[in-house]
DNA sequence: GCCAACGTTGGC
DNA sequence: GCCAACGTTGGC
């Protein structure tokens, strides 16, 4: 399967997984039931878009792939983290984390205007108003028209 | 920094 | 179950 996971790159960027390309990173901190259950679908070896939100440059930086498939988020059991949950019982964990590992980073970043004006991609929630979902899944074709976007530049 | 759109909370 | 108030997201 295919997904894509927005990302503020001051918090975690494609940068980061270049830097460390043969270490797993967690994708944690994710508190939104509908992007949680996405989350939750990921299986090992599905492929990751990256999307830089929030920030100077905004597109898709590169890809990730999935490592390991959703577990407990620690940090909603850390009194001390931005992430905490309070209301997250142990034994019923409310939300989910995924490990990550380095793929690809695009050699020019993929800006999102780009993404709005193909008509191919109308249906991606990403280009869609008010959208705020951070973990989507991409369909087969929407991967193709994003890869050949982010190889032609 | 602004603000529209959205999701969550909590009183009723 | 409704819905107003509030907090957050995220592009601009």
């Amino acid at each position: 399967m295919y997904w894509l996971y927005k990302t503020e790159p001051e918090e975690c960027s494609i940068d980061d997984f270049a830097s460390t390309p043969d270490k797993a990173i967690i994708w944690e901190g994710v508190r939104n039931y509908q992007a949680r259950n996405f989350l939750r679908a990921a299986t090992l070896d599905d492929l990751v878009l990256i999307y830089h939100s929030s920030c100077k440059l905004i597109g898709l930086a590169g890809i990730a792939r999935v490592v390991k498939t959703a577990y407990p988020d620690p940090s909603q059991f850390n009194p001390g983290s931005i992430y905490f949950d309070g209301k997250s019982k142990t034994e019923q964990p409310r939300w989910s984390a995924v490990d990550l590992v380095f793929v690809e980073k695009f050699p020019a970043l993929v800006p999102l205007d780009k993404l709005k004006r193909s008509s191919k991609l109308e249906q991606l929630a990403l280009v869609q108003k008010g959208s705020r979902l951070s973990v989507m899944p991409v369909q087969p074709d929407e991967w193709q028209v994003m890869l050949a976007m982010a190889k032609q530049e």
